[in-house]
RNA sequence: GGAGAGGUGGCUGAGUGGUCGAAAGCACUGGUUUUGAAAACCAGCGACGGUUUACCCCGUCCCAGGGUUCGAAUCCCUGCCUCUCCGCCA
């Protein structure tokens, strides 16, 4: 959530800003909610402010045995007339925060300019696309003929975009996950977490994916208001919900592996071959809380630490900034990694890092404690994929494949599968 | 799932429907004392919003949402959560 009190101050250079994103912020309807809520807000205060006063000079003239029937008849249509007013003045402010939940971040000023991700700008590469002296195939070709990835048996299961994986496959994939949280928590300095995978409302919103993209969502039927997680962001996130941090707790950093669940509402048609887009998938997340000043330093190490797993499992990648048009609704700043896919013969991505500044921590009130001026401070937060791991296998298969079919096993990846060489 | 007890400031924990934003203790901060530290003593110490140069002042907040009342931390209803006992269970 944005500053209300930016809107107040500054709202026109608001809706400039927001216009990178093609969001047309309605500055009149803003302005005119805004005048009227501080007009009633002074009068439901006076209201109230008279209520306390004749309530406590009531409460006196009991005490010492006064009639109080004059007293109580000078306030009989007080009471009528302060519920209109904090009834009003309620409604006018769930519009506005409303309205303000419905905002995204403001974007960095490094955000480059651009609608879609063809106007991403690429910063750098690492690695150079793998080469073959065959023609490779792709994820599907090599593990659905002998059983490793079983798409027929996830449709009966289920449905569409789903999977079953199977021995050394299935293997691998576990062994991945094991790799990046060891990573992570050994390694970049993170402390590991085990966090529900159904989350309720409010850690939806503290994160942004409600109330705007609820159609993303997988919902649970039944009395509680939960939903599957779309990602590890949204619980591990919310660890920091209404709470103040010591500042010399600070930074947090927390890795944690969850499957996430995306209803993938809107891509009807697009990646419907293979692993690339999931309603079910495994990550290994990183998220940091850390102090505002700091925020922009550790999105740059953080993504280094995206970056490290790839260049531990020899995968050639890019990296690149999202342009103003595909950076997500709470993001001030996101940067992609994307891994060669020689199956695609093309980058695909495989890790979102961002930094939200106090976008998320405001909508959840995550805070902490400023040593100098004792007060408490919204913190900044942080994410980033370390990695998805279907991705991540579906790079691993197809940048490792052999002209037989077999998988050679990354190094890496070696202590956690029993030290066996290749898949075959 | 059944029965009972609770949810109060960073923590523990008092609170008769009427100067209660809330006793007390701990923790923390500042001071006195001390070569220094500890102890002792004194003082300060919640969040958010409005107003203000600032002080002050005003409002809201005692799990959440409703209700009763001139007035609610306190009474009533609903929900959520925690604890104890029983049942079930990995």
């Amino acid at each position: 959530m944005l500053d209300v009190k930016l809107l107040r101050a500054n709202i026109n250079d608001v809706a400039e800003q927001l216009k990178r994103r093609n969001v047309d912020l309605d500055v009149e309807a803003f302005n005119t909610l805004e005048s009227r809520r501080k007009e009633l807000s002074v009068s439901t205060q006076e209201l109230q402010n008279e209520r306390n006063k004749s309530a406590k000079s009531i409460g006196q003239a009991k005490a010492k045995g006064e009639d109080i029937q004059p007293l109580l008849d000078q306030v009989a249509d007080l009471g009528g007339q302060l519920k209109a007013a904090e009834d009003e003045l309620a409604a006018l402010n769930s519009s506005i925060h409303e309205m303000m939940m419905g905002l995204p971040n403001l974007l960095h000023e490094t955000v480059p300019a651009g609608d879609s991700e063809d106007d991403n700008v690429e910063i750098r590469r690492w690695g150079e696309p793998t080469s073959f002296d065959f023609k490779p195939k792709d994820h599907v070709d090599l593990g659905a003929p002998n059983g490793w990835m079983d798409f027929e048996a996830a449709t009966k299961i289920t449905g569409s975009r789903f999977v079953v994986m199977r021995s050394a496959m299935a293997r691998m994939h576990r062994a991945l996950i094991q790799f990046m949280l060891d990573t992570h928590s050994q390694e970049h300095g993170y402390g590991e977490v085990y966090v529900p995978y159904l989350a309720n409302e409010d850690s939806l919103k503290g994160t942004g994916q409600l109330p705007k993209f609820e159609e993303d969502l997988f919902k649970m039927k039944g009395e509680h208001n939960f939903y599957l997680i779309p990602t590890g962001e949204v619980p591990i996130t919310n660890l920091v919900r209404g709470e103040i941090i010591d500042e010399k707790d600070m930074p947090l950093m927390y890795t944690g592996h969850t499957p996430c669940f995306r209803s993938e509402a809107g891509s009807y048609g697009k990646d419907t071959r293979g692993l690339i887009r999931q309603h079910q998938f495994e990550k290994v997340e990183m998220v940091q809380m850390v102090k505002p000043e700091e925020s922009w330093d550790k999105l740059e190490e953080l993504l280094g630490h995206a970056e490290a797993i790839l260049q531990k499992l020899g995968l050639p990648y890019r990296v690149m900034t999202l342009c103003a048009g595909d950076t997500g609704f709470s993001a001030a700043k996101t940067y992609d990694l994307e891994v060669w896919l020689p199956g695609q013969d093309t980058y695909r991505e495989i890790s979102s890092c961002s930094n939200f500044e106090d976008f998320q921590a405001r909508r959840m009130m995550a805070r902490y404690r400023n040593a100098e001026t004792k007060k408490p401070e919204l913190l900044h937060t942080l994410n980033g994929s370390g990695l998805a791991i279907g991705r991540t296998l579906v790079a691993v298969v197809e940048n490792y494949q052999q002209e037989d079919g077999s998988i050679l096993v990354p190094d890496v990846l070696k202590p956690y599968m029993g030290g066996i060489e290749k898949l075959s």
